[in-house]
DNA sequence: CGTTAAATTGAGGCCACTCAAGTTGTGTGG
DNA sequence: CCACACAACTTGAGTGGCCTCAATTTAACG
């Protein structure tokens, strides 16, 4: 063990949770921990590819951007998740914080290096991408054949899943009440749409009786059912 | 080497083609040969994942549905792609011969097996799959934000990079040639449109003078630079 | 309490969809 | 070789959902 993991936040979830002691030294000689407040950006899509790493705490938004402004967030990035693209020369995605955020950095012709001498970490980080490339996937449906309404209630409910580890009500249907960890704006952004239109289904859901919002950030789903049968009801 | 990958078409770029014989040896053990004619499905999405493979000949579509019916296609592949599924017990997508087609397919847990064997094998995988998902992150972008026309103009550029691998043209920006490999349908699906704004689109830069169709399939694009000028003209 | 960003709400317009008809292309059998 | 059938494609007219622009209202923070 050492220094710098013995006190990670993420050490059991993260991508180096299942490393060995000899695997866990060899990356974390090479590892630095940083601190980025909110609002800064991380790496600039088009720039030389130099870093990756883990996200301990905070969110970080992954963004494609089309030359005359037009931005559409790729990919949302929590804790515990590992953000870059080894093995690329150039960085293909804007990383930006969308909160505060603490991050476990690598150079990444290093990482490189040790993640091709450490099979494990290997396997580990194939599995992940894997993973990764099937949300995105999945995310293409949503973005080109869905309604607005669809788009935002299925959000909703991909934010209450993961706003409610616990699984306790989450199971059985029951009331779910969660901040929002998006500005309209940022979900406009995710969703491909603009912040009005999010406005607006919110606030048809809300008179529908689906939702009840608190504030701008709190919301309440009484009936996880319910919301879902916004989804594709055809 | 081996009477199967031996006479393989694709052998140079291939996951498989960087391997040594003894790993050859260890994924040929394995491995069987399999044709389907066009409009044959492969797997279906929610079906037990059992296969992945090469695609040795022709051209397949991977695509979400939604329960009603809409699709999205959310990749192709060409000759020497992988396709499939590693550490998934589901498939999430479907995979459809868009053409008749060959394929080489490996059980999904003895591929796993010979992944986790090979480090060189597996290294690989994470490259390409790396790949694929900025891929599908940048076809997001297009999906989400983009207009009929730009959506049409890019797909019409990737298509002809990718029908004329010689580069010879592609270069200096001069008339290209090609078939298309896809239905106005296929076409649709892909960008996330219909089938009229398919076809409207095409008439509309036919009339511009960016492009000229002879028969339905053939396309002829004089200046690639001017079509360029159609993506993002803010 | 004042300032500023975020969110809501409204009016109007446009792009892409829907529905529908007609045309072209392709392959098959007489 | 032509006639036919069927699929693919084109074109048109009309509609609707989402965007744009603009004005408030609400929330967040010093």
């Amino acid at each position: 063990m050492n220094n710098l993991c013995a006190g990670c936040a993420v050490r059991d979830q993260a991508l180096c949770g299942s490393l060995s002691d000899e695997e866990l030294t060899a990356l974390n000689s090479v590892g630095r921990r940083r601190h980025v407040s909110a609002g800064t950006t991380v790496m600039w899509s088009g720039a030389e590819n130099l870093l990756c790493g883990n996200l301990l705490d905070g969110i970080l938004k992954m963004a494609a951007a089309a030359s005359d402004g037009r931005e559409q967030i790729v990919g949302l990035l929590y804790a515990a998740d590992f953000f870059g693209q080894p093995y690329a020369d150039e960085v293909d995605f804007t990383i930006t914080a969308l909160t505060d955020a603490e991050l476990c950095t690598f150079p990444r012709g290093a990482f490189e290096h040790v993640l091709e001498h450490h099979v494990r970490l290997e396997n580990l980080l194939l599995q992940r991408t894997l993973k990764a490339l099937n949300e995105a996937r999945g995310r293409m449906l949503t973005l080109a054949r869905m309604s607005a309404t669809e788009k935002v209630t299925s959000l909703l409910l991909e934010m209450a899943a993961r706003a409610g580890p616990c699984g306790c009500s989450a199971s059985h249907g029951g009331p779910v009440t969660f901040d929002l960890p998006l500005t309209r704006g940022q979900m406009a952004d995710v969703l491909g749409i603009t912040i009005e239109t999010v406005s607006r289904q919110l606030t048809r859901l809300k008179g529908a009786g689906l939702i009840a919002l608190s504030g701008s950030r709190t919301v309440a789903i009484a009936d996880l059912g319910a919301l879902k049968t916004q989804i594709s009801a055809a």
